[in-house]
DNA sequence: TATTAGCACTCCAATCAAATGAGTGCTAAC
DNA sequence: GTTAGCACTCATTTGATTGGAGTGCTAATA
C-alpha cells in the first residue's frame, strides 16, 4: 500500500488534531477538520489503511486515531525539512521571546541555570542544558601558587575564560624559586595547546626537564587533567521538571515518578546528550520520540535537542522534554532562536 | 480537661499506628494494640476528650482518627527529649547505616550531592543539604594573575580550603610590577581576617595604599566579595524528590506538583535553611510539621532539619523532606549519625 | 470504481443504587 | 469508672444501566 497525498493529508490531520486535545480523533472531526471534502466513511477507509501501516493506533476498538511513533517520525521529519527550506521565518518571529533574552552572566554556571529556566517557562515543558564540553579549547593560563607549607593551588584558564582549579598536597616544601621554575616550565610548554594534546608523552618529557622535581610536575598535570576532566562527565541542570503535570498521559503516579527519577539521576541525559553530540548534523536540532531512546522511564515522551557553540569548539546541548504530543514547530523554532542567542553570546 | 497519663498512652499509640499504616485509627485497633486492657469504647470515650484537646481529628463522622499537627508536634517533642536522655542508643546503632558512610572528596560539591543521595536511599525520603556557609571564614590566601592584557583572574583559598574565583577586567593594563605590589598589599593586609571584617573603611585604606592604581584595588576587592558572596547566597543540593511517590498521601497529581516545584526552586528550602541556622539549639535538631512552614506547598509534609559543622565556623544545614506521618526517630537517629560523621571528615 | 449514507455493533465513561463494613456516639447495665 | 450493645453514619465498593462517540461493513449512488 502507499501513502499518496491524501493519506499523508489524513495523517497530518489526525496528528494536529491529537497534539492539540490528547484525545483520540475521529473520523468526522477530521471530515471537517480538513479541507478536503471527503464523508467520515470515506476517511474511516482511509484511517484503516494507515493503522495497517503502522502509523498510527487505536486503542481499543470503538476508539479514534492517536499517532504511533512512526506517525510522529514522519511528521516530525517533514515538519523539520520544511523549516529548513522556509528560512525566512527566522526574521518574522525573532522580537516574539522576550523572556528567552540572556543576559551575559560572568558565571557559566549561573548563565546556564538561567537558560534552563527561562527555557522551561516559555515552553511550558521541563528543559535540561549541558555545560558546554571543553575538549577543543586551549589552554590559556597556568598559574601554581602556594597556599601553605605543603598545598598548593593549581589555577587553570582555558580559552573562553573557563576557569578552574584544584588543591595539590606535595610531600616536600618547595621554595619560591622552585615555584617560579614549575610555573615557566608549565606555562613555556602548554600554553596555546588544546587540553586533549597533553598526553603521555608530553608529560613524560616535562618531568624530564622537571629533574628533581619529576615527582612534583606529575602530581601537578595530574591536578590540573583532573580539573578539566571535572566536568567532563557532563554537568547537566534541568528545569521545570514539575511541567510534566500539566500533560495527564504523564501525570499519572507511576509515570511522573519514573520521569523525575531520570531527570533527577541524570544519567539518561547525560548519555542523550553525547549521542546528540556525536550525531550533530544539518540543523543541529535532533528528536527523540517514546521508544527511539532506550529509556524505558521515557517512553511516553520526546525531547528535542539542540547543539549549541560557543566558539574555540566548546560545545553543548540544550533540550526539551515532553509528551509525544508537543508543540514540535514551537519547540524547535525555540530552540534555534536560542541557539542562534547563545552564539551571539560568545561575542561579549 | 487535663492530659493524664493514660490519655497520652493512646495518643501515642495512635501516633505510631498512624505512622505506619497511613490509615485513619479505630478504637477497636488501639484497644488490642496497647497494653491497657481497656475495651473499645473505653478507648472512644478517650479519643472523643482528645479530639476535642486538638490533639487528634477526624476526617469525617464515622472514620477513625488521624493526628493533628499538635499532636505529632507533642509526640515529637517528647521524642527528642527522651532521645537526648538515653543518648546511649548512640552506640548501639552506629554500624547500622552502612551506606551513609561519606567518602573523602576533594570538592565539596561532589561531597554534598553524595551526602544527599546517601540520605535519600537510605530513609526513603526527600532530602537537602546546603553548602557550608563561609561566613565567620578567614581568608588564607589571595592571588592576582594576569592572563592577557586586560583581564585578570582572582583567585581566593579561604580557610578550610573552599577555593573561589573570578575573572576581572582591567582598562589599563598592569605591568608585572605592579602586580606583584598589589599581591603583595593584598595579601598583607586581608590574610588571616575573618570574610566579615572586609568593610568598607578597610577597602578605602587599602585604596589609599595602592596610590595611582586604587581604581583598580577597587575593582579587585569588589571581585573578590563577590567571588566570596557567590553562593554565600546557600547553595542547595537536594536528591530523591522521586520519593515522595511512595506516600500516596501526597503523590496526588497536584500536591506532588507544587511540592516538585518547590523543590526545584529551592527558595523555599533556603529560608529554611536560614531559619534553621539562626535558631540553633540544644540537639541541632529541628523538626518542622505542616503549617509551621509558611509554604502552602508544603502544608502536608514535615521536614526534619540538622545542623552540621565543618569546623572554621562553617555551618550548613542537611535535612529530610517527607509526609507529616513520616518516621521521626529514624529520620532524627539519621541525622545525628551524618552529622557526627561529617564533622568527622573536617579532621582529615 | 470511488464515494457515501446508513445501520448494527463495540466499548468507554458516567451515573446511580444497593450492599458492605469500619467506626462512631450513646445508653443502660455492671 | 468501665463495658456491652445497638442504632447510626459515611466512605468505599460493586454491579447494573445508560449515553454517546466511533467504528466496520454493506448496499446504494455518482
Amino acid at each position: 500500500m502507499e501513502l499518496d497525498d491524501r493519506k499523508m493529508k489524513i495523517l497530518t490531520a489526525v496528528i494536529k488534531n491529537y497534539l492539540e486535545t490528547g484525545e483520540p480523533v475521529g473520523s468526522r472531526t477530521i471530515s471537517k477538520y480538513t479541507d478536503l471534502n471527503l464523508s467520515s466513511a470515506t476517511i474511516r477507509n482511509e484511517m484503516a489503511d494507515l493503522v495497517e501501516m503502522g502509523y498510527i493506533l487505536q486503542p481499543h476498538t470503538s476508539a479514534g486515531r492517536i499517532p504511533s511513533d512512526k506517525g510522529y517520525r514522519l511528521y516530525v521529519d517533514r515538519m523539520m525539512a520544511e523549516m529548513t527550506t522556509q528560512m525566512d521565518e527566522k526574521n518574522k518571529e525573532v522580537e516574539e521571546l522576550k523572556g528567552l533574552l540572556i543576559e551575559k552572566e560572568e558565571k557559566m554556571d549561573a548563565m546556564l541555570k538561567q537558560v534552563a529556566r527561562s527555557l522551561a517557562v516559555n515552553t511550558n515543558y521541563a528543559s535540561m542544558i549541558s555545560a558546554p564540553s571543553v575538549s577543543g579549547s586551549k589552554l590559556k593560563f597556568i598559574q601554581l601558587s602556594r597556599v601553605d607549607a605543603n598545598q598548593l593551588v593549581a589555577v587553570v584558564v582555558l580559552e573562553g575564560n573557563i576557569i578552574k582549579n584544584n588543591m595539590i598536597r606535595v610531600a616536600e616544601e618547595l621554595d619560591d624559586e622552585t615555584l617560579l621554575k614549575l610555573n615557566i616550565l608549565l606555562n613555556t610548554h602548554l600554553n596555546g595547546l588544546p587540553i586533549e594534546s597533553i598526553n603521555l608523552g608530553l608529560i613524560a618529557s616535562l618531568k624530564q626537564q622537571a629533574g628533581i622535581h619529576s615527582d612534583i610536575v606529575g602530581d601537578v598535570i595530574d591536578a590540573v587533567a583532573e580539573s578539566i576532566q571535572e566536568d567532563e562527565d557532563l554537568e547537566i541542570y534541568t528545569s521545570g521538571a514539575n511541567n510534566i503535570f500539566k500533560y495527564p498521559e504523564l501525570a499519572d503516579g507511576q509515570k511522573a515518578s519514573e520521569i523525575i527519577s531520570t531527570f533527577e539521576e541524570k544519567q539518561m541525559l547525560t548519555t542523550l546528550v553525547q549521542n546528540t553530540l556525536a550525531n550533530e548534523e544539518r540543523t543541529g536540532i535532533q528528536v527523540y520520540i517514546g521508544d527511539e531512546m532506550q529509556d524505558s522511564s521515557m517512553k511516553d515522551c520526546s525531547i528535542v535537542t539542540a547543539t549549541y557553540e560557543l566558539g574555540d569548539g566548546m560545545k553543548g546541548t540544550l533540550g526539551i522534554i515532553g509528551p509525544k504530543r508537543m508543540d514540535y514547530e514551537k519547540v524547535v523554532g525555540t530552540l534555534k532562536k536560542l541557539m542562534r542567542q547563545l552564539e551571539e553570546v560568545r561575542k561579549t
